[in-house]
RNA sequence: GGGCGGUUAGCUCAGUUGGUUAGAGCACCUGCCUUACAAGCAGGGGGUCACAAGUUCGACUCUUGUACCGCCCACCA
């Protein structure tokens, strides 16, 4: 081959920047919708919440998955990886009101003059919000999200993720509300959904429903509080409480049914403090004569046993928290809320409405101390408290109207999908398992919020105005997707809306994750296109954190099953996270992260890569910029092991000799043994690669790498210089020249800008494929008979090569002489075969060791650590 | 309280179905400008495989228990 001129360095900015230019440019990593499904990998990418910024932790499970789509590439698999983008729901809402001040009031009429301008960030201030319209809101946060997508965008085509980024859609876009719509309309048909006027999880900040998946326990600190309460025949008993504040809506005091402190109570009732309201006193099994002082009030609700309590339907709602947090304003005397005393407890009731829970906690205590209701100081305990996982105020129960979707009831077949699917790593199936099994409460899919996909739905209103639940309007799925508070129910007219007779929209959102548990659907346009959809659902893989097996994953099952009884992907795969040093999880709160931006510049795209594909599935990874270093190592290692091969390819250029070689010209003994170790690699990296197991395939590719520069080549390199054109010369020169090709293939999922790069120079047009992505993974190739078992495992040419030249470098070496420095003689003492085999190769081993004489060979006792006694002796000069 | 994973060199991690003397990278030490690479190369030191018991001719590997770390879930007036 001709002579190429190659740089002196590997400039990995000036690369990178080149082939992702290429990349983009050519369409390499374009679906093609004509290929067969069985030749199609099909990928069901995370939407990564829009929320500002991407950090390591994305860096790290992103590539893993690229890593796995372009082994898939190369195995010819014509590859489905599209991009997401999550920028529905609470997250954007959030950002957006934080960044422009502004929050959305959705009686305000729409203001097309409205401009969100970012508001100075400033320390201890709070930024009084401008309250603009629902549509104003939205606009604003689309205009938010479609800015941050580009900029992520940018990050993972620097990262070299091989997305076809046509295949791009946003979780709030018109497309994806419409299957989202689509879906509910679904399984209603199907009877999986339900909505009920009943207690809900209920946060009071952001003011809307949560569902069990969103929710998690928080420590926080609390105290017991001992308030004094008499029962009807004036004998007085201490109730322990953390929750003073809900005394108005006590309905029953319990003690445990075996208590014999309390058993005399049983059936007749309490006199509540301050509000004077007569209550049963009960035995209930839930009460833990051990805790506290054994009896306590059940209240409108305090917890989740306060909910069972009142489910069994023995006792009064009596709701004295809002949706906003405050308390209401309660008329005692009247319906539920009964008093012995209602003046004197609406006296007290006025001075509590409107106060928030922990004031309101404050100011009862306050009042029962005044009346001398409360006993003693409060107690301080650590208590466990159940929140909305975005939120930072504890969850209330308040009784609203929410959609369900039914889970309880299908928990068996729900278990059933999970298992049909292959989880990587396969323990994580557990987290499904006993989530699954631990759920105890169906799905609320509704949420009071804005930025969300609306419900399809539509009520009629009666003669008075009053909506009639019962009977919702549902759209037509041919007019998906419909905007409730916007577009008009079938038959009827924009004038009926909020009139009696007419209709009212309803103004909720989805719940999130009831869009994305659609994204295959999305990805594959389910119930518009069926051809696209049978084409590309289910997918082959899910990859996902770990934390979100019981949402994302979960739904996604739950969600396929109810749909079409599918599974949505033959596989998933669960990444890791990436840990500091103390094993806290790396997150942009602990403002301990720096940006990949950052990390890309510095280290290269392809050492970040590398990085993160030496982590194996479900395994947690420490952050250690020293790895990226190791990566960025290897990449120049390879840039310059390249080079050298070249080198020895291009036809020399004193005797313009034009040399040719093809795999047949392998004939050398020890070639053909490093062919036959590279065949082993190359089976051994198919199976692990196939298995998801990249990490593992990783390391034994990059083991044998540097055995190939600092072994292998070594040993060849003279006879590939300086003996051309001769056949022990053409054979180290096929070697090399297909050894080289093999490793840059089999680098190239995880390292995808050197390997382009070198392959490139002339491996692109040897092999008609311009990317070394599309070109085929390489399988072993047959080898020629070697005459004595020279790739005996036992003791292999290449092992016993390695033998001698070890002993000679540790020669040089304790001798403090350069490699270079000639030896006097090599004496092997050994067994009869390997002393043969080793004659195989002295030719090289002269070469390599600068030996001035034959080797010396005597058959006889071996050393213990070898096959082999070797004595080295240097030269004593270096001429 | 239930479940899952982990504990191997100073650090980060490999270690196949049990099989000689437990590996790698980083870090450390000693050398070497050697015409692919000093962003390199060669050599070297460093481990009671968390602990205990058991199975076995033989245990980092299998069983049981304990301790510690991490995560998931549940409960707590």
């Amino acid at each position: 081959m001709a002579k190429i001129e190659l740089p002196k360095k590997y400039k990995s900015l000036e690369v990178e920047e080149k082939w992702g230019k290429v990349w983009k440019d050519s369409g390499v990593y374009h679906y093609d919708p004509s290929a067969s499904r069985e030749n199609t990998y099909v990928v069901d990418t995370p939407p990564p919440t829009v929320s500002g910024s991407l950090h390591v932790g994305h860096v790290f499970s992103y590539t893993q998955t690229d890593v796995v789509v372009r082994y898939q590439r190369m195995l010819g698999k014509n590859i489905f990886y599209p991009m997401g983008w999550d920028d529905n729901g609470l997250p954007t809402e959030r950002r957006v009101q934080g960044l422009f001040g502004i929050k959305c009031l959705p009686t305000l009429p729409y203001d097309e003059n409205f401009k969100p301008e970012i508001v100075p960030q400033k320390k201890g201030k709070r930024i009084v919000q401008k309250e603009i319209s629902r549509q104003n809101f939205l606009e604003t946060c689309e205009m938010q999200t479609g800015e941050d997508e580009k900029k992520y965008e940018q990050l993972w085509r620097h990262l070299g993720l091989s997305i076809d980024w046509n295949q791009q859609y946003e979780t709030i876009n018109k497309h994806s509300q419409t299957v989202s719509q689509n879906s509910f309309l679904d399984l209603n048909s199907k009877g999986f959904v339900y909505s009920i006027d009943s207690p809900t999880m209920w946060d009071t900040t952001f003011q809307t429903a949560v569902a069990q998946a969103e929710v998690e326990e928080r420590e926080r600190q609390s105290a017991y509080h001992d308030i004094v309460i008499a029962s009807e025949s004036g004998e007085e008993f201490v109730i322990s409480t953390t929750r003073p504040e809900l005394l108005p809506a006590c309905v029953a005091i319990v003690a445990h049914p075996d208590d014999e402190r309390y058993q005399k109570f049983f059936g007749s009732s309490a006199i509540t403090p301050l509000f004077k309201s007569k209550v049963p006193i009960l035995p209930a099994e839930h009460a833990d004569p051990e805790k506290g002082t054994g009896i306590l009030m059940v209240c409108t609700f305090g917890d989740v046993h306060d909910l069972d309590f009142w489910k069994k339907g023995n006792v009064p709602l009596k709701q004295i928290i809002g949706r906003d947090g405050k308390l209401m304003d309660i008329a005692f005397g009247e319906g539920v809320f009964v008093s012995e005393e209602p003046s004197a407890a609406n006296q007290v009731m006025s001075q509590l409405k409107g106060l928030y829970v922990k004031q309101a906690r404050r100011k009862i205590c306050e009042l029962l101390s005044e009346v001398g209701a409360l006993k003693g100081d409060s107690k301080p305990t650590q208590q466990f408290v159940k929140y909305y996982e975005k939120g930072d105020e504890p969850l209330e129960y308040i009784s609203t109207r929410q959609w369900f979707i039914k889970i309880l009831e299908n928990k068996e077949p729900l278990l059933a999908q999970g298992r049909k699917v292959v989880w990587h790593p396969s323990h994580m199936i557990k987290r499904f398992e006993q989530w699954v099994e631990g759920l105890n409460q169906d799905w609320c899919v509704s949420r009071q919020r804005f930025f969300g996909v609306p419900f399809p739905i539509w009520y009629p209103l009666n003669g008075e105005g009053e909506p009639d639940y019962e009977n919702p309007i549902f759209a037509k799925k041919e007019t998906l997707p419909v905007d409730p508070l916007a577009d008009c129910p079938p038959g009827y007219t924009s004038q009926q809306r909020n009139q009696p007779g007419g209709f009212i929209g309803d103004p909720d959102v989805m719940d999130t994750w009831a869009t994305s548990s659609c994204t295959p659907q999305i990805s594959s346009h389910w119930g518009i296109d069926e051809k696209r959809h049978n084409s590309l659902f289910p997918a082959d893989l899910r990859p996902q954190a770990h934390e979100i097996i019981r949402t994302w994953a979960f739904y996604t099952i739950t969600k396929a099953w109810m749909h079409e009884e599918k599974i949505p992907w033959e596989n998933i795969a669960i990444s890791g996270w990436v840990v500091n040093p103390d094993r806290e999880k790396m997150s942009k709160s602990k403002g301990n992260t720096v940006t990949p931006e950052d990390l890309i510049t510095q280290y290269s795209a392809d050492a970040l890569r590398y990085w993160a594909s030496k982590a194996r599935l479900g395994t947690d990874t420490i952050y250690d910029e020293n790895v990226f270093k190791v990566g960025q190592r290897l990449s120049t290692k390879i840039f310059n092991a390249s080079k050298f091969v070249m080198m020895q390819l291009s036809d020399d250029s004193e005797t313009t000799k034009d040399l040719s070689w093809d795999l047949s010209s392998i004939k050398e003994p020890v070639d053909l043994v490093w062919v036959s170790r590279m065949n082993q690699l190359l089976i051994n990296a198919k199976k692990l690669f196939s298995e998801y197991d990249y990490a593992v395939a990783l390391s034994q590719i990059e083991t044998s790498f540097w055995e190939f520069c600092d072994l292998y080549v070594e040993l060849v390199k003279t006879r590939a210089y300086k003996q051309k054109e001769s056949a022990a010369g053409l054979s180290a020169l096929a070697t090399l020249e297909w050894t080289l090709q093999n490793f840059l293939q089999l680098f190239a999922p995880v390292l995808p800008y050197i390997t382009e790069e070198v392959w490139s120079w002339h491996y692109a047009e040897k092999n008609g494929e311009a990317s070394i992505h599309t070109s085929s993974w390489p399988t072993p190739i047959e080898l020629a008979k070697i005459e004595i078992s020279a790739t005996n495992n036992e003791a292999d040419l290449i092992g016993l090569t390695k033998e001698i030249m070890n002993a000679v470098r540790g020669e040089k070496s304790k001798a403090q002489k350069n490699l270079r420095w000639p030896v006097e003689t090599i004496s092997v003492c050994g067994e009869k075969p390997n002393l043969e085999k080793l004659k195989l190769v002295e030719e090289d081993l002269i070469q390599s060791c600068s030996l001035k004489n034959s080797i010396e060979y005597q058959e006889g006792q071996k050393a213990e650590d070898g096959h082999f006694s070797i004595t080295v002796t240097l030269a004593e000069t270096n001429d």
